[in-house]
DNA sequence: GGAAGTTGTTTGTATATACAAGTAATTTGC
DNA sequence: GCAAATTACTTGTATATACAAACAACTTCC
């Protein structure tokens, strides 16, 4: 009769060696984490930088641009957008389609921008030395088929 | 009177361009999913397929370990514990120091992870597929300084 | 031009995440 | 051996995230 015991333990410690979720994961939770450190003092966090940026490129953004630009869920942007309205970092402009609730920065949210300029060049130097060329290129690498 | 506007566009620009968490937190979005999506018929996220994983390995896990090998916050393993707990997969198991809570897989547990290996296995095919070898050697090299 | 289908967003619900503060147990220093 | 410091975890609070369902507005098709 075959082992299954340990045969189930090999299986596991293969997705625990191997496991891309788990890599994924992890190194999101601590990049994340830089980013949110640095910018703490300005009252924002990277995940509503994100957008804010989205929306400076864009203009007028309409939130499904921004869902499918940063693989973000529908409801989930709403709700961060609601964060930010009531922050005062960007404002609806209805426009010809009633359905989509376009938005973009205001002034208040353009000068959040500016003030964060800083924070964000030293996280993205601390997140630089983290990954190293390898990593760096291999986000790249990974990510470019979601460019733009 | 130098040109301030265009000067924080291009700021702008870059850090859309080059921003590392943004690329990070959008490929951890892309790639949990396609794990959660294969896991969701055995009711389990890969959040905490991770934790499973963890305390099998570790046969008898402590929390404090598990954050440190996960760079994971306490509160959030505690919360997690919590649901994994209530579905009977994981129990605790009073040890010498009374601060720790450890825990370990109940047989539900292995049971589960035993269920939930061949939809890893086709979730993390389509991960490879989907970071190309670059992005995997990437991934490998970044998060290699937490290993264990 | 109206019914049926599609699309864009919000709302309900659940999980994941972290910081700050709280609590309880252990360890350290005297 | 006790007070102070530290450690390990939990609880309070807030944000991020996604799926499912609701809703409203547009488009298609006859």
């Amino acid at each position: 009769m075959p082992d299954k015991s340990s045969n189930l333990d090999a299986k596991i410690d293969r997705v625990a060696r191997e496991c891309i979720a788990v890599r994924m994961r992890l190194l999101n939770r601590v990049i994340t984490n830089i980013y949110d450190t640095a910018l703490r003092p300005l009252g924002v966090k990277v995940s509503q930088l994100n957008v804010l940026v989205a929306a400076a490129k864009l203009q007028l953004a309409r939130p499904q641009d921004v869902c499918r630009i940063l693989q973000l869920d529908s409801s989930t942007l709403s709700r961060n957008l609601e964060r930010m309205k009531s922050r005062g970092w960007i404002q609806i402009v209805p426009g010809a389609d009633a359905r989509t609730q376009s938005f973009r920065l205001t002034s208040a949210g353009r000068r959040l921008l500016e003030r964060a300029l800083p924070a964000w060049e030293r996280a993205q130097g601390r997140a630089c030395e983290l990954l190293g060329e390898n990593g760096l290129g291999g986000l790249s690498a990974a990510a470019g088929s979601f460019n733009t």
